[in-house]
DNA sequence: GTTCAAATCTGAACGTGTTCAAAAAGAAGA
DNA sequence: TCTTCTTTTTGAACACGTTCAGATTTGAAC
């Protein structure tokens, strides 16, 4: 849409105060970081900041696409090792929060956008779909490269659902005050057992009507359906 | 803790900022209503609503209070009527949801707290334990009156995990734009009928081992657990 | 070099939620 | 009624995110 050619300095001042950003906000947290602050710290002034970013929260979306390349790029060794389902999972879930915890603290004071439905920097919202996409293709990984065989029918579901579960750690890992967030890694582990079980319990033939079921509900209602489901479409302003 | 003896005066001017912030928080949404309008409205200084609520945020508190009597009010007849589970659970869903109606813009703009750790009005924070106690005793009231019989075990956890499910379905219906929410509806009818469905899978004397692991995850890290699990207190500012 | 429109930058000002020292009102005993 | 203490109320003041009318700078055409 808006083309800039090579305008150097808007780009450069961009560039800096998005910087300058991102560090206070992982040095200070979301809330405490303050626009003023963000002007002072590179040198400009505050209405400035207001030329390139709509609004303070816009400032963090480039924080995203920031960590989930990290995400991804922590997560290729468990990849190119681990077979079982359960390694691949588990092990993708330990180095994706390994490779958040930089951003824990910002993520904490951004994650309540989440459940935001009028929110741009919703997870769920309309948005974030690249983002949602790039992310889901992880989980795709975990399945192919598996040596446990489910029916396809599931196997297609499943990234969606793992992403899903996916975010569900996050939001425990977020909550999480024990120390060095112990609790979550425990209940990573129990969980995923738990979720392997089940993928392999609802690939048995008994079950077919079961599954069947299970796979309309959630074809019907996910996030970015082809056929339009109910919240693929978050209300805009 | 605060034992506020017969302090006719100060009760009555909480009460009057209560319901002026209410109704225009009903009138106007969250965001558009200012303290400054609230105290205004009912005759009263900016700097006295402070003294009576912490923040704008704990103003909703009481609204949350409010519309669960509404909800627990209108799930009664069905509770009375219905026998079987699945009616019992989509009738108090749907019935919910209904009590539910008049609020649904507040609580749209109010529920991006949901996923808030720090924030007080999060339902999963520990100011909200009161009020997710009381709700928890609504599912509890499906199960006890159904026809289905459930191994103890898992009934004691039942009311907390349908808890976590209307927590869900809540969720997906301030976010569904079809109109008058019949996405949610359906929804409510297909995902009901699954986890009714998987109650009784669980409680077949073969998959008590899976059944047992799955309760052991849930009774550790339920919120308000009384061993005291990871995400039961949430750091305060 | 001059011109001039677009891009960039400025800082005062607005309305917000919140804080706080001090004033006012109430309660209770003399 | 007077005194003393607590509860309640006040409104100015603070820091914040955001807006905006205008000043300044840039870059290319002439």
């Amino acid at each position: 849409m808006i083309t800039q050619k090579k305008s150097s300095k808007g780009e450069r001042t961009k560039d800096l105060i998005l910087h300058s950003a991102i560090s206070m906000f992982q040095e200070l947290g979301y809330e405490a970081t303050t626009m003023r602050g963000i002007a002072e710290k590179c040198g400009v002034a505050l209405g400035n900041a207001y030329y390139y970013f709509p609004s303070k929260e816009h400032l963090v979306l480039g924080l995203y696409a920031l960590t989930l390349d990290d995400q991804i790029a922590a997560c290729q060794p468990v990849l190119r090792s681990a077979r079982t389902m359960k390694r691949r999972l588990t092990g993708v879930l330990h180095a994706e929060l390994a490779a958040l915890l930089p951003y824990r603290m910002v993520l904490r004071s951004l994650f309540r956008f989440g459940a935001d439905p009028d929110s741009p920097l919703s997870p769920f919202g309309a948005d974030s779909i690249e983002i949602r996409q790039k992310a889901q293709l992880l989980f795709d990984s975990v399945i192919v490269g598996s040596q446990e065989k489910v029916p396809s029918d599931l196997r297609d579901a499943l990234p969606y659902c793992l992403w899903l579960y996916h975010m569900g750690i996050i939001f425990f890992w977020l909550h999480d005050s024990s120390t060095d967030q112990q609790k979550t890694k425990r209940f990573i582990e129990l969980s995923s057992e738990l979720i392997v079980t089940f993928i392999l319990l609802m690939s048995v033939a008994i079950l077919k009507p079961v599954r069947s079921t299970l796979l309309k509900l959630i074809n019907e209602f996910r996030l970015d359906a082809t056929t339009g489901g109910a919240q693929t479409v978050a209300l805009k302003k």
